[in-house]
DNA sequence: CAGGTAATTATGCAAGCGTATAATTTATGG
DNA sequence: CCATAAATTATACGCTTGCATAATTACCTG
C-alpha cells in the first residue's frame, strides 16, 4: 500500500515560493487516507508505532488534522479495525461469489481463506493487534463479534447448501456446529500460515484445509466430483 | 491471581517508625513476582497499561528494581511471554499424561483445551497481546515458534498413538498433516471461545472439538469405545 | 472579487513513558 | 560487631504521547 503523494511535482507542500501551502480534500478521502495510513503503520511497525504523528506523518496531513476527523485516536482505531476487517471478509469471499456450484465455491472460499494474500503476516499481526484493543473497547467488541458472526453465518449457508447438492439435509443446529468448527479450522490455518509462515511448506495449508474441511463435513472437497 | 504482601501485618513498608524499610528477597522470588504483576497486568488492562510503574506498583517493588532484574523492559516482557506460554502448554497437557490410552489421552487433551482455565478471556488477551511483539522481536518471534511446535509435536505422537491403537499405521507426512489440522481446530476453537465467550452455549466447544478432530483423524472420540 | 466558512497548519501543554544513576538499606561473613 | 557487597529505593532526565487551542489558508458563494 503506497501513500499517494497529494501535490503535484512542481508544488511541494512548505515549499517558500510555492503557491499553495495545503490543499483542501473532501471529508471522505482524507479520513480513508489518514486509515490507511493507521492500517500500514500499524502492520509495519506494530500498535505502538502507530502514534497519531506517525499516522499524519503518513497521510502527509498535519497531526492537528486527526483531530477534525476524528474526536479520539481509539476513533480513528476503530475504524481502521473496521476497515480491515471488512476487507478481509470480503478478500475472503471475493472470488467465492460468482458462479459455480456450491460444493465448488465452498473449495473456493477454503483455499482463498488460507492462500496469500488472505493470508499475510502483515494482517496477523493487523488482527493480533486489535484483538488487543477489544479486550477494552465496547464499540471494538461489538465489531469483532459482528464480523466473526458474518463470516461464519455466509460459512454456515455455503456449507448447507453444499451439502443439499450432495443430498443431505441437515437441521439448524447441526448447521451451526459444522460452521463454528470449519470456521475453527480455516481460522488456525490461517493465523498460523499467517504469524508462522516458516513452518509450513509451500502450497501446504490449502491440502491440509480441504482435506479438514471436507473430512469435517463429510463431503470429498479434494480434487474430482464429489464422493 | 492475587499479589502477596511480603509484609508482617504489623510492619508496613514505609511505616515511620517501622523498622525495616524493605525486604531483600531471592533473585528468583522477585523475577517470578515481576513476570506475574506483567503478565496479570497485560490480561487486566492490555498492553498499554503494563507500564514500567504499574507492574512495580503491582509487584510491591519500586521501578528501579525491574532494571535491576531485567535489563529493559522487552527483557521482562519475553520472560512473561515465555511464563505464559509454558503455564497454558502445561495446563492443557496437565490432566492428558497420566495413564490411560492414547485415544483417551487425546480425548482429554481435546477437551481441556477447548474449556476453561485454558479457554480464558484474559489469556487470549495476553496471547493477542504478546503476539503483536512477536512480529518485531526476534526472540519473541523464537519462543513463539518454539512453543508452536512443542504444542504440535506432542498432538502428533498423541495422534500416531491413538491411530496405531485402532489399527491404523500412517507416514511421517501424513501425521504432520494431521496434527497441522488439528492444532488448527483446536486454536481456532480456544481462541473464539476466549475471545468471545458469548457466541457459543455452555459446554458446546467440547462436543465440536471432539467430533471434528474425530473426523479429520477417522476415529470416533466421543462416548463410547472406539470405532 | 470580496467575504465568510471550513479545512488545515502551527504551537504548546501536561502527563506518562522507559531508562539512567546515585543514595540508602539490608543482609552476610570474618 | 564491623566492613563489604548486593538489593532496593529515590530521584530525575529526556523524550514521546494524545489532546487542545489559536492562527493561518484555501475554497465556495454571492
Amino acid at each position: 500500500m503506497q501513500a499517494y503523494n497529494l501535490w503535484p511535482p512542481t508544488m511541494e507542500k512548505h515549499v517558500t515560493g510555492g503557491r499553495r501551502k495545503f490543499r483542501r480534500e473532501g471529508a471522505d478521502l482524507r479520513r480513508s487516507a489518514l486509515v490507511r495510513a493507521t492500517l500500514d503503520l500499524i502492520a509495519e511497525e506494530g500498535v505502538r508505532g502507530a502514534t497519531v504523528r506517525a499516522i499524519a506523518e503518513r497521510a502527509e496531513v498535519t497531526q492537528g488534522l486527526i483531530r477534525h476527523y476524528f474526536s479520539t485516536k481509539e476513533d480513528l482505531v476503530l475504524a481502521a479495525y473496521l476497515e480491515h476487517m471488512a476487507g478481509l471478509t470480503e478478500q475472503t469471499f471475493a472470488t467465492v461469489e460468482r458462479g459455480g456450484n456450491a460444493r465448488t465455491r465452498l473449495v473456493a472460499l477454503v483455499v482463498a481463506s488460507v492462500t496469500p494474500p488472505v493470508v499475510d503476516a502483515a494482517s496477523v499481526g493487523l488482527w493480533a493487534g486489535f484483538l488487543n484493543h477489544v479486550r477494552q473497547d465496547e464499540r471494538m467488541r461489538e465489531v469483532h463479534a459482528r464480523t466473526y458472526h458474518e463470516f461464519r453465518d455466509r460459512l454456515e449457508t455455503l456449507i448447507v447448501a453444499a451439502l443439499e447438492e450432495a443430498g443431505r439435509v441437515i437441521g439448524t443446529g447441526q448447521a451451526r456446529r459444522l460452521a463454528i468448527a470449519c470456521n475453527a479450522v480455516i481460522d488456525g490455518l490461517w493465523l498460523e500460515g499467517g504469524a508462522l509462515p516458516e513452518a509450513f511448506e509451500a502450497g501446504e495449508l490449502p491440502g491440509i484445509a480441504l482435506k479438514s474441511v471436507g473430512a469435517i463435513l463429510g463431503l470429498n472437497l479434494e480434487r474430482g466430483e464429489q464422493i
